[in-house]
RNA sequence: GCCGAAGUGGCGGAAUGGCAGACGCGUCGGAUUCAAAAUCCGAUGGGGGUAAACCCCGUGCGGGUUCGAGUCCCGCCUUCGGUACCA
């Protein structure tokens, strides 16, 4: 009796996809072919605990739009790599002293392993992992392309897309000098450069995290100033560090998100995140200590000659607002505890004071700054300057919520139409001067912040907000003392990491005679790329800042150059997200020895037409991904602007639902905190869920802050009431139900590798996509899964004899025409299934084919044909079974490239159709009629119904509604 | 606080403004079996009614548009995810 066998199927078929190499992409596409498609998963972090099952999420959906397109006779390209360097690994490395390498790509041979086992259409044969040599060339290679490019804000040009854009990435010979430069010499024109390239040194404060042993973009920090990776404090220092100029692009950024095929959720993440805000820069005259503000200060009147300066002057405090309108209300200002202004300006009586201040922030690290967030706080530095719409002395503060990476690092304070300024005005008793009018006179316009009309501003009053902020900001600009200006949330992107395991910097530092460095850099030959790893067996932190290349051999920190120079190696690495950055380009010609991507190829193959991935990207690697790609776009390198045309962010698959009931921890804790009464109960009482909360993670009763412990619960313990579960001995005990991420923890994790043993790699792939729909969080179930193994079984016993010995055809197949009926079935079946893989809605796409089987399996004979047709429809979801049975049906070839069935629109017409009829709007009856009558046959036909006509009996029909083929409604009186 | 997504049976989920609950799980009943597993058939939103016919209620809550609303509009509530002094 031969049953339905996947351990026996699956590994044949993934040896005989192997040994023909089926899935093999050949760089020109086949004759008649109907276009590329290239399809594309986020490629994983090959980590030791091997695949999760959310990875084989997104693989099965890019899996069967592959497949799918192949029997479209498409030319497919659909590659799998690994995003190898990072953290774990190296960790690994201190641990055990085991070489990241070996663990790495010990941890890639699983994972291909597990891959493989699931029977993805991957081109293994362009198989990349970020840590192979040959791409850390080109990814060094690119980051020279940034380093030797400076970016021209104002250069007009037309792209090979043909789009005119302001603003290019160029080459730094490009970059004009001025003469003031040029004069100071060679050292002068080169530091110049420098600070202009789209790679460039900078020593700012960063986020240091000493357990990690790593500076970390701010990306990579949590809000309460974590380590995203590990959790692991983060505190402020002062470092040297490699920045991209990702600033440069936010605009293009931002643009050219628009027409992109994603999801609006993703579009508006990154778009908060690039956080473009339009307002006004305005410049305010510090006051000389002491002194008043009077007529013999011609500061102000003499900028309308002079006009706006591109630089404040010393004795200038620049401010950015987005509501100008408000600046008759700015009762004083506040800088940047970091703010270079500070100094000058600072009094004698205050500069104690100050100066603590500014030690104290310096050394906040962002966790503080968060918890501070509740107090403002701040000094005061003595100094006054004078607001340029009404000479009003206004009195500069210092203080921490203004930032100095964000705008001018100033502010003018409006504490009435400013919560953060009405928070530290009340802090430190600053006046409060209302200059707006909410629209509702009955609104306080103190804390008003959105928009209304002027009041308290001079000749400006009764102006609406959006017209005032225009005609201010033009005024300003007519007096030179402001002008319109846009700011963004975006920061340049930090992109040093003090780690072992990561692509070290194409970097030399020039060397004096004593060994130290000049500050003077010089890129890497390309000739003498790639710069590999040095060959060490101590990873370990020092817990100082220097990374552990500086350890590294003589031979490799050390060279001298042609011209005499002695040359010291950048000693940091990149993060782990520039070898994701640009590996969609290295799938189209991997194997490139010459350059990065073949232009040919690149031209053909990009965008990348579906990509896949978790949600977690959306902001960081898609970002970047678009900023590289971008800036090597404006170099001439790259034919498109975008690298992903459409995106799509698989859902997250959560372990089994749980309940979960809450009760007192010990005895000791409730008997003191409770009634007498629960005091003398043996049992521990239980606790509604409704009044648990989680403090410092550990659940406690909300009123009492009694401990509680959280006790898994069987289903027959519980029944439902109203909304919620309840215990059934005590149904006032409210009970959570609820599916909870998977983790170690929790001990819910569900490994991929068990479901293939014990139900087959099909009914994995088709379990997965049947959830639910596929960008939908949801949770995993076990008896789901036999659910779709018991379908898979169904079709095998719908083809096989499981009443023979061997393996053979069953009976019931024929070679005979189908029936009308089977016919209607089977198109329907192709027609649904069809466009269900278009729209990517897969689970209504298996349901289809459920109800196919249901209806099939029950019918003798079974036309051979129609079986054929379904096992195409089957294959991409389930290819291993479909190929199987496709044999058993007597076919020689492999069924991957096989055409697409198509549906008939003929042969899904019935003759009689089923028609609702309503009478106000409520179902009274179904009546049948002929396929294709019109609204007034429909109308006698529902009439003439028994039940209709008693419902109609006596009313007066006062209007009918009949759509032909859906339903009839009478809409009656009395 | 702000931004985003979502609330439909016991559960996962279906429904171009037109028969709410397709399909699957679970449960119940039956067939097969010495028995079980596997498999097959049937029932299954809630209430009333006689296990029929039939009637009433039902897509988070309150309004509205419409002959007709799970679906569209307005206002709330809840859950999940992201974000956080960005002037």
């Amino acid at each position: 009796m031969p049953r339905y066998d996947h351990s026996s199927i699956e590994p044949k078929w993934q040896a005989f996809w192997a040994e023909n190499r089926t899935f093999e992409t050949p760089d020109q596409p086949k004759e008649g072919s109907a276009g590329k498609l290239y399809v594309l998963d986020m490629f994983p972090y090959p980590s030791g605990d091997g695949l999760h099952v959310g990875h084989p999420e997104g693989y099965t959906a890019t899996d069967i739009m592959c497949r799918y397109a192949r029997h479209q006779g498409k030319h497919v390209l659909h590659p799998m790599g690994w995003d190898a360097f990072g953290l774990p690994a190296e960790q690994h490395a201190i641990k055990t002293g085991t070489h990241p390498r070996d663990t790495t790509y010990k941890n890639i041979d699983t994972f291909r392993r597990q891959l493989q086992m699931l029977g993805f259409s991957y081109d293994w044969s362009r198989e990349i992992s970020t840590t192979d040599e040959e791409y850390v060339h080109w990814t060094q290679w690119i980051f020279l392309q940034l380093f030797n490019s400076w970016f021209d804000p104002t250069f007009e040009w037309t792209g090979p897309d043909g789009v005119k854009r302001t603003g290019k990435a160029r080459p730094i010979a490009d970059l004009p000098i001025p003469d003031d430069v040029k004069s100071q010499g060679e050292t002068a024109i080169r530091s110049y450069q420098d600070e202009r390239r789209l790679a460039y040194q900078s020593e700012a404060p960063v986020n240091w995290c000493p357990a990690l042993g790593t500076v970390l973009a701010n990306e990579e920090v949590t809000a309460e100033g974590k380590s995203e990776r590990g959790n692991h404090p983060v505190e402020r220092r002062k470092l040297r560090q490699w920045m991209l100029r990702i600033t440069a692009f936010a605009e293009r950024l931002l643009n050219e998100l628009e027409p992109l095929d994603w999801p609006e959720s993703v579009k508006s993440l990154q778009r908060n995140w690039i956080g473009k805000s339009i307002g006004a820069e305005v410049d305010f005259f510090v006051l000389e200590p002491g002194k008043k503000a009077d007529a013999s200060d011609k500061r102000l009147d003499q900028r309308a000659s002079s006009g706006y300066p591109a630089k404040p002057g010393d004795d200038v405090l620049r401010v950015y607002t987005t509501r100008p309108d408000t600046l008759f209300g700015a009762t004083y200002m506040v800088v940047a505890p970091e703010h270079p202004i500070v100094d000058r300006i600072v009094t004698a009586e205050q500069k104690e004071a100050v100066e603590e201040y500014r030690r104290k922030s310096a050394n906040k690290t962002d966790l503080d700054r968060t918890d501070l967030a509740k107090e403002k706080t701040g000094v005061f530095t003595g100094a006054y300057a004078l607001n340029p719409v009404n000479g009003a002395e206004t009195p500069i503060w210092i203080a921490d919520y203004v930032l100095m990476s964000y705008g001018t690092g100033a502010i003018m304070a409006v504490p009435a139409h400013d919560e953060r300024d009405l928070e530290f005005a009340q802090t430190f008793d600053l006046p409060v001067i209302p200059v707006v009018q909410p629209p509702d006179e009955k609104t306080d316009p103190i804390g008003f912040t959105d928009p209304g009309t002027a009041v308290n501003s001079g000749d400006y009053d009764g102006t609406p907000t959006a017209e005032f902020k225009k005609k201010i900001t033009a005024d300003l600009a007519q007096l030179g003392l402001g002008r319109e200006a846009v700011n963004y949330r975006l920061r340049d992107w930090l992109f040093s990491r003090q780690r072992y395991w990561g692509e070290p910097f194409p970097i030399w530092h020039e060397l004096d005679a004593d060994g130290n460095p000049t500050g003077m850099i010089r890129g890497v030959d390309e000739s003498e790329l790639p710069v590999t790893l040095p060959d060490m067996d101590d990873f370990a932190p020092k817990g100082t800042p220097d990374p552990p290349l500086s350890a590294a051999p003589e031979s490799w920190l050390y060279k001298t150059a042609a011209d005499g120079t002695r040359l010291r190696r950048e000693t940091n690495s990149m993060p782990q997200w520039a070898g994701s950055c640009w590996y969609y380009l290295r799938f189209c010609d991997p194997k490139n020895t010459e350059a990065f991507i073949d232009p040919e190829k690149e031209k053909y193959w990009l965008p990348v037409d579906c990509y896949i991935g978790g949600a977690e990207h959306a902001v960081l690697h898609l970002l970047y991904s678009r900023f590289w790609h971008k800036a090597l776009f404006d170099l001439g390198h790259l034919s498109k602007p975008e690298p992903f045309q459409k995106l799509v962010n698989q859902g997250m698959i959560l372990g089994e639902a749980e309940l979960t009931a809450y009760r007192i921890a010990d005895e000791s804790a409730y008997s003191d905190k409770r009634d007498e009464k629960f005091a003398t109960d043996l049992q521990r009482p239980w606790v509604s869920a409704r009044n648990v909360t989680e403090e410092d993670g550990q659940y406690v009763e909300k009123e009492t802050g009694a401990v509680l412990e959280a006790v898994m619960i069987d289903n027959d313990q519980v029944t439902k009431k109203g909304n919620d579960f309840v215990l059934k001995d005590d149904a006032s005990i409210v009970v959570e139900s609820r599916a909870h991420k998977m983790s170690k923890s929790r001990g819910n994790v569900i490994n991929p590798d068990d479901i293939v043993k014990n139900y087959g790699a099909d009914a994995l792939r088709l379990y997965e996509m049947f959830m639910g729909p596929l960008e939908q969080t949801k949770p995993w179930s076990m008896s789901g899964v036999e659910g779709v193994y018991r379908f898979l079984g169904r079709v095998w016993r719908m083809m096989v004899d499981d009443a023979a010995e061997s393996v053979t055809l069953n009976p019931a197949i024929k070679d005979v025409e189908p029936t009308e009926a089977q016919d209607r079935v089977l198109h329907k079946t192709i027609k649904a299934v069809t466009e269900d893989i278009e729209k990517l809605s897969f689970n209504t796409a298996i349901s289809r084919m459920m109800e196919f089987t249901n209806e099939f399996s029950g019918q003798n004979p079974r036309p051979k044909s129609a079986m054929s047709q379904f096992l195409l429809l089957l294959s991409p979801f389930a290819p291993h079974l479909a190929e199987e049975l496709w044999q058993v049906l007597g076919h020689s070839d492999s069924l991957a490239y096989a055409a697409w069935p198509k549906f008939d629109e003929a042969k899904l017409v019935e003759s009689e159709i089923e028609i609702p009829v309503q009478v106000n709007g409520k179902l009274r009856a179904k009546i049948k009629v002929p396929a294709g009558s019109d609204a007034k046959a429909m109308e006698a036909a529902a009439k003439a119904d028994e039940s209709v006509a008693a419902q109609l009996e006596g009313k007066q029909i006062v209007k009918t509604v009949c759509i032909p083929g859906r339903l009839v409604n009478f809409v009656v009186k009395g």
